[in-house]
DNA sequence: CGTGAAATCGACCGTAG
DNA sequence: CTACGGTCGATTTCACG
């Protein structure tokens, strides 16, 4: 992880479609240098993934909703896991401190969507409580940047 | 926006990277026709950008909390969204129903940098209650991800 | 880290449903 | 208006120096 390592970064950070040629003379380097960078940097963890940023409000699912999940004494917490990673509509699922197991974060086209969404949580005997906290608006919300120079 | 867009987007969020012909037979289109929804879906703003997720841990910020926030019944409330939309460390800010007025999703280097937070948030009257809540996993992080403005 | 060749991919066209 | 198939240029991806 150097400052080109950085650089690379920033730039795939505003358009991850730019091509290795033009990142190579952006940073000084072949194209094929550039690529072995990101390789390694997608092997070491610092690049989790390549993404898409969105307009969830576009998508047709404006409702934002924090649901806090107590599990119950004998779910199995590694089906939880997995059951919150495939719904498509769950953005993100926190294992947290406090008096809850997890902190999910989700959207919906309408708050009544919620209900079904819970309803299968119980029916797989996931849930002991819950509590849904829904988003009136979103003064941030963002990804990490990682900073460098341009 | 059909069910095909929006498998088109899932596909995208997890790995911006697909080829066309890839996700072309995962939705059952040609593609060139999935060349052309992703092109309407950008023109649409509902695609924003295509970018990479880093490891904020290995960026120097491995410590992940959410901060519930009951700000001061005199609190400038204008002023503390400018507040935190700026501090670097705020990934988001959702101002939500229930007991609390907002929560904050913010990273820090260690759990003790969230003192001097929450010391600023006092000090500058906006705090009334705030409770910290620390992930300590996150089976499900980011799937889509999106941006304030861009 | 740079160069080159080969394979692959994405962009654009006309055409059809 | 959207989907399709073919073609061409650009890009990625290797092996090697």
């Amino acid at each position: 992880m150097d400052d080109i390592d950085r650089k690379i970064i920033k730039i795939l950070s505003e358009d991850a479609r730019r091509s290795l040629s033009d990142i190579g003379n952006a940073v000084g380097l072949a194209p094929s240098s550039v690529n072995e960078r990101i390789k390694r940097l997608g092997a070491s963890g610092t690049l989790r993934r390549f993404t898409v940023e969105t307009d969830p409000a576009t998508m047709g699912l404006p409702v934002l909703a924090f649901i806090w999940v107590a599990l119950r004494e004998n779910a199995d917490e590694d089906l939880f896991r997995s059951f919150v990673a495939e719904s498509p509509h769950v953005l993100e699922c926190h294992h947290v401190t406090g008096a809850w197991s997890y902190l999910i974060k989700i959207r919906f086209a309408q708050p009544a969507d919620i209900e079904p969404f819970l309803a299968a949580l119980k029916a797989h005997r996931f849930l002991g409580r819950s509590e849904t906290i829904l988003a009136l608006s979103s003064p941030v919300l963002g990804v990490f940047v990682a900073d460098g120079d341009a």
